[in-house]
DNA sequence: TCCGCAATGAACTAATTGGTACATTAGCGT
DNA sequence: ACGCTAATGTACCAATTAGTTCATTGCGGA
């Protein structure tokens, strides 16, 4: 793999000036991003011991040697996919903004937002998955990611002070409760997908089911937080 | 490892009337399971591309040699403790008799022994995270496994047919959407247990809540069923 | 009792894989 | 102009790892 812009067999390489569209050569930040980017698919695709350096530095421009020399090792590595990986999500999550609907509304809304962003974000729920069977060890000494709290969980806090407030909600659940079943569904029908396909024949990201699966999700939170 | 009944250092070994309680030598229904046993830890501990087959060989009482002699290969011991593992689920699940119970009592019934179950089986939900991240192939290709019907629907199936009558159900959602509530409560408290708690600080599986939690699964499941 | 084969073990191998040594070059600051 | 360093490429290595070869032995049946 010489350059970019890899020419057709017969077409010929045109001679003195051609000038690469993008400023292509020595760019620190590009090599940097690039070798992320591929990285995190052969870790999300493979796990960490089944993804192989070679075979990342091989999808990417350029070398195995930069991986060590921007990385430092495959695990640095690997902990600076999963760092990059978190940072986005939360950047994602800062941006739900529910305060002014109704409590009920307001969970219903932020149940949808998880929804739509684990289904839209599969390779981080199977980074997540891969780093569970880590045991979060990779995690728990990244001090970027380690008891960096979440977004979400003010927002939902702040929902269920007015729901309890106004006398919907339950009052024997709290915020992290309501995450935990709302995350419970969203990533389970992304991470098990596969085996639950094979062993019942449905596949629950099947677009036909999509709009299904997602009122049923509002519904059993809201359900859950009014029952009674 | 020589023999299953180990001497401490200063005992004296006995001498010539000296049977191994069990037969010991030669016995390869012993040593296949042995080796199941120890290849369902490591695989379930390291994930399949990180499980060493040497590995698992040392930590048998036979050699790797009884490995490739029985199974053919890792794939293919891989493939056989998935199948062990499924059908003794399987096997678990067929004892579960709550037709005498009235429908709500029943779901609610069924999702505390899926909940109990899982607890109890944290190895099997990390295979089965292990399958997933295989996108399922091997179970795929496993006749033993794949499509083999879980006796869990048919249970839920007539529960939900008998809360219906009673117009107490629900009626758009089906027994395998149920048992998808229910499995993505249970799975999500195990599978995703390290993550949780390097992000929240919160042990899903902490004994103290653990009544908590699984209440909480009861209450969501007849609370959604129950609805409107 | 003894033969044939299932069952077992020790050592070896070919390929893979994470990591490195060494050489080179582009381009920024002066 | 120019030199110094960040950035990059090639070739190599040592260790690991799945799988095999070949020899051996216990045991059930004739």
């Amino acid at each position: 793999m010489s350059s970019a812009a890899q020419q057709l067999p017969d077409e010929p390489v045109p001679s003195v000036a051609a000038v690469p569209d993008p400023p292509r050569q020595r760019d620190a930040e590009r090599t940097r991003a690039e070798i992320l980017d591929v990285a995190t698919q052969e870790f999300a695709d493979r796990g960490y011991a089944g993804a192989r350096v070679d075979e990342i530095a091989a999808k990417t421009s350029t070398t195995k040697r930069m991986i060590y020399y921007y990385f430092g090792g495959k695990e640095q590595l690997y902990v600076a996919v999963l760092e990059r990986a978190y940072k986005r999500i939360r950047s994602l999550e800062q941006g739900l903004d529910v305060e002014h609907l109704d409590p009920v509304q307001a969970v219903r809304e932020l149940a949808g937002l998880t929804f739509d962003h684990h289904e839209a974000h599969p390779e981080f729920i199977r980074l997540v998955s891969i780093e569970n069977i880590h045991r979060a060890e990779h995690i728990a000494r990244s001090e970027a990611l380690s008891g960096l709290a979440n977004p979400v969980l003010d927002v939902l806090g702040r929902i269920l002070e007015r729901g309890w407030d106004a006398g919907l909600f339950r009052g024997d659940v709290d915020a992290l409760d309501v995450h935990q079943v709302i995350s419970s569904f969203c990533v389970f029908r992304t991470a098990n997908r596969h085996t639950w396909r094979a062993l019942f024949g449905r596949d629950m990201l099947d677009a036909e089911r999509r709009e299904h699966q997602r009122r049923m999700l509002g519904d059993l939170v809201v359900a859950h937080l009014t029952a009674r």
